[in-house]
DNA sequence: CGATGCATGTAAGCTGTTACATGATTGC
DNA sequence: GCAATCATGTAACAGCTTACATGCATCG
């Protein structure tokens, strides 16, 4: 059986926590999500569930009083085997070092632009980067009040890491300020 | 002029840096980055190149005393104007917010684990984040020492990240103890 | 003269994106 | 009755991965 990728997995575990839930709220959860990249477009979100649901992970049931088609989604007991396999993938090497920041790729060439540019650049970036991390805090704030711990924890991650970023960038721009 | 795509942008900045480079050197360049989820395997950066080089954006030179083909690659102006113009997109809002990380993923789900399992996951991943924070330290140093100051902020940018998420995962750890 | 490293590439397959396309349901 | 939202999908294309494939250069 093979590995699931980073988005069936966690597809397959929006469709684990509500017992049962339509395609469309699965991209609608993803979309929601201010910590996830993923466009979640119709494109790759129903063919992924389709092999989610060729692979026995997920049963769809029709809703009989509808007739537009609507598909309720359950994880089946395969599914739930093969997501906490996922999970578990977690603790390997690569999940753990992979992860790749846009900001910090830039960084490595910055020398490419001229010193003002360079100064304008950074501050546009740290601008952006306190606007995202109110956002990051008011999403945490809404899910400490709310709904279950493990969803704090992960919003609690996402602040951590951009409070991590942001004063990253203050300390290089501080620094550039010094050697001029 | 379409934008140029993560990766692109990054062996663009590579070859930059490098007056001249082959793209065997580009390669092993990203392989010897520990803070890069790329693999870059030969199947992604020749074709890579190619569309580069159909670009204008970098051009290549045969060394005449190579019989096996060796091309050294240089930017163009066009090119270093396309690479100033990728760096300046990082501060937009996607590369600022969408920063995905596996570790973090998994944590939303981390209630499919039993008690016992989660704890035990959670402990390897903060043992893994150890050793992965060590390695980056130790490249942070090397890039005290030698080489250019944004070298050495980037690596900066991947320790103090990866000291974030250690300091979570702690936390996250530390919480579901209290709370049995 | 053999191993390791330098150097280049191709082919098949999978996943994801953008854009397009359609129709039902619900609330005002 | 109309707008917004719910709901499902397809088609063309781009990009990356894995695996395969080849051959030169250099050092011992």
């Amino acid at each position: 059986m093979r590995q699931l990728s980073e988005l069936e997995g966690i597809c397959l575990g929006i469709i684990a926590r509500h017992k049962s839930c339509t395609a469309y709220r699965v991209r609608q959860e993803l979309k929601d999500s201010p910590s996830s990249h993923w466009q979640a477009s119709a494109g790759s979100v129903y063919p992924l569930l389709t092999r989610l649901e060729t692979r026995q992970l997920i049963v769809a049931k029709a809703a009989r009083t509808d007739r537009r088609g609507t598909r309720q989604l359950q994880i089946t007991r395969k599914g739930a085997a093969a997501l906490r396999e996922w999970i578990r993938t977690g603790a390997d090497a690569d999940p753990v070092s992979s992860i790749s920041d846009p900001v910090r790729s830039r960084m490595f060439f910055l020398q490419s632009l001229g010193r003002a540019a360079r100064v304008r650049y950074l501050d546009a970036v740290i601008e952006r980067m306190q606007d995202y991390l109110a956002e990051t805090k008011t999403h945490l704030a809404r899910k400490r009040a709310a709904s279950d711990r493990y969803d704090y924890f992960g919003s609690l991650g996402a602040t951590m890491v951009t409070e991590a970023r942001l004063k990253w960038l203050k300390r290089v721009r501080a620094e550039l300020n010094i050697s001029t």
